[in-house]
DNA sequence: TCCATGTATTCGGATAAGCGAATATATCCT
DNA sequence: AGGATATATTCGCTTATCCGAATACATGGA
């Protein structure tokens, strides 16, 4: 498993930081991330169920339009929003499991040293 | 597959962000990530292998310790660096796949471009 | 204990990124 | 064309984060 990953190039890691990591930077981007994939909607219904500004929400779809994290189709005058590769909520999904294990394993923590402390 | 993924609520974001993202979020860090995860090794070959400085590898190692990305343990005087959960490198991983799939798709629109051309 | 090696922290300055408010742009309908 | 709705962008400001240089701290051996 271990010698099956090509260790990436600096170069390749710094694209794979100004495409992915950069763009999941930042907890809006990824409440949007989410919202669109529980319903693709358009931006003000995003606002309006975020509770963010229209031009912010604007704003951080702009980056992940770029990124093609998201895609577009026009319906009249709005814009409809969906997750443009599902993976990158597949990324997220693995992320909160990690973040499950280590709550799960401080609070172990907390409990031994409280019984430690008996 | 779309309706096991339980939303996670605003304040469970934050700290997904906060614990993976944020850390996620610097080149330098993530190729500290792949140093070690290609050889354990201490903070001055850490160094030595990237080309940073010590203190900027020193400064970037807490945040991931702060973590618990990476573990620590001590050989006299130097402290040698592990990755302290593997799916980190498998989120990065996963992450490098979308890019690659993303910029093979950039290039056959650049030659479809090319060949609408001609 | 003192020195050598290795590691961590602090400080000031520079840079990047986000935000709110205002405004520009786009689309559709009459 | 002109107005209504919806979206995107710009501006100035604030905040967060990174960096290099200097320095403090820790460990083991003479």
């Amino acid at each position: 498993m271990s010698d099956a990953i090509i260790k990436p190039t600096a170069k390749e890691l710094s694209l794979l930081h100004n495409y992915l990591c950069q763009a999941l930077s930042e907890t809006k981007r990824i409440q949007i991330l989410y919202a669109l994939y529980d319903q693709p909607q358009h931006v003000t219904a995003l606002a309006k169920t975020l509770g963010f500004p229209q031009p912010t929400v604007s704003r951080h779809l702009r980056v992940l339009r770029q990124r093609s994290l998201v895609t577009t189709r026009r319906d009249g005058p709005a814009v409809i929003y969906s997750v443009g590769d599902e993976r990158v909520i597949a990324v997220l999904e693995m992320m909160r499991s990690i973040l499950h294990d280590h709550l799960a394993k401080q609070s172990d923590l907390l409990q031994s040293d409280f019984a430690a402390d008996m």
